[in-house]
DNA sequence: GAGTGGTCTAGACCACTTG
DNA sequence: AAGTGGTCTAGACCACTCG
């Protein structure tokens, strides 16, 4: 029919979503089990394994030994976003990427972000602002504090030539982090430097991410008015 | 060594994951190819192509026929967001759900919508607008219209007794998707209808769905302030 | 041309869960 | 106890692309 009959997982899979689109599986039900629909396209059972795997990764089956699969009740659509390193990103919108460092300093870290890193209260991080442009327009404001304890020797490194942002990607590994996206209305300090009215609506990423269960950094980027994150399902 | 060292495929991608983690396998750099892997682990090597595709997807590897497999220059992380039934979403916050209609009528649609859905222009389309609340407070505003070539008896829908987001996630399938994140200032109306000050920075989620090239809706939901949307990588 | 990843197969055993 | 998905194997052929 399609394109895509052969028998490969990705004609299988366009099938079998096919079979959903079109309610012809319906929410909910139970579809034929593997063994079955090897049988039915002629194909190995592996096969059919990698064409529904994926699909229930992304939310749309539901999968369970011996009670077999079924169609998803509440499809929860997955979105899928990808966070570059800020410099790419300005680079791939075709504008040229400028950076400014406003300032670098170790400095203890407040109460609320200590506790919220597990670190003990007035633990010294260092605290690196700055700002990035797109075509020497303000971009977005990065304000950012590292664990001192974790990355000592970060203390040397000179931010004006590179951007805490790509030095941590390419230095700093980590194993797992928590983003949480918002939107905020900007403070006198932020407006001015990001050339916004006062009270501009900003849209903001507040990042932390961990090294094993200890924190590396916690980064906060306001990005000037106007900015949208895209991305497809 | 770890817990699961066992020849899994997991045992091999976190055996792998450390390798990188650790820079005992540096950004740029060629790594064995899939039949040494296998060797040296013990296993086939499906096993450790199971391991490894995983982890192109998710960017930490580039993969290449002939040229082999490198570890990634620039790790963009990849977050996946989960994007619930309203309902849902404001359930799963521990709240109770209310919900009310403002509008629902057949309008012609703006030149600016119905050129970006492909539409001819004046297109009658049925715009639904209506507020979500959590705890009787307000949650979002959710601004639709909907295709009514594509969906003619959505016309009959009483969407005071349902709402549009429901009512088209178990109605009309979707085969992909645009979405948009971002800040937008509250105008007087939608001040007024989130109850916040007008000005303030409200996270706006902007989405069209399509199925198969022709568009079924196109929805902004206007969160009131405070409204984060919270993941984990 | 040759090396690498992409995919498929037929079969096997296991883990989990339900009846 | 039995059915289902989860995983692994050993082998095979193919598609792509680099040298």
């Amino acid at each position: 029919m399609t394109i895509a009959d052969t028998n490969s997982w990705r004609g299988i899979q366009a099938e079998l979503l096919r079979r959903i689109n079109e309610r012809e599986w319906l929410p909910g039900s139970l579809v034929p089990s593997e063994a079955d629909l090897a049988i039915e396209f002629g194909c190995a059972r592996a096969t059919v394994n990698r064409a529904m795997r994926e699909m229930a990764d992304a939310g749309l089956l539901d999968r369970k030994r011996k009670a077999g699969t079924r169609v998803a009740l509440h499809p929860t659509s997955r979105v899928v976003l990808d966070i570059p390193i800020i410099r790419l990103e300005v680079e791939q919108r075709g504008a040229e990427w400028r950076y400014s460092l406003i300032e670098s300093s170790a400095e203890p870290a407040s109460l609320a972000l200590t506790s919220r890193l597990g670190l003990p209260r007035d633990s010294e991080m260092l605290h690196v602002r700055s700002l990035h442009y797109a075509d020497n327009r303000p971009f977005l404001h990065e304000d950012r504090w590292i664990n001192l304890d974790l990355l000592p020797h970060v203390r040397s490194v000179d931010f004006s030539a590179i951007s805490a942002n790509e030095w941590l990607i390419q230095n700093a590994p980590y194993t797992a982090g928590d983003i949480s996206f918002s939107a905020m209305g900007a403070d006198a300090g932020l407006a001015d430097l990001l050339d916004a009215p006062e009270g501009a609506a900003l849209f903001v990423i507040d990042r932390i991410t961990w090294d094993k269960d200890r924190p590396v950094t916690a980064v906060r980027l306001s990005y000037a008015p106007g900015y949208r994150m895209n991305t497809k399902i």
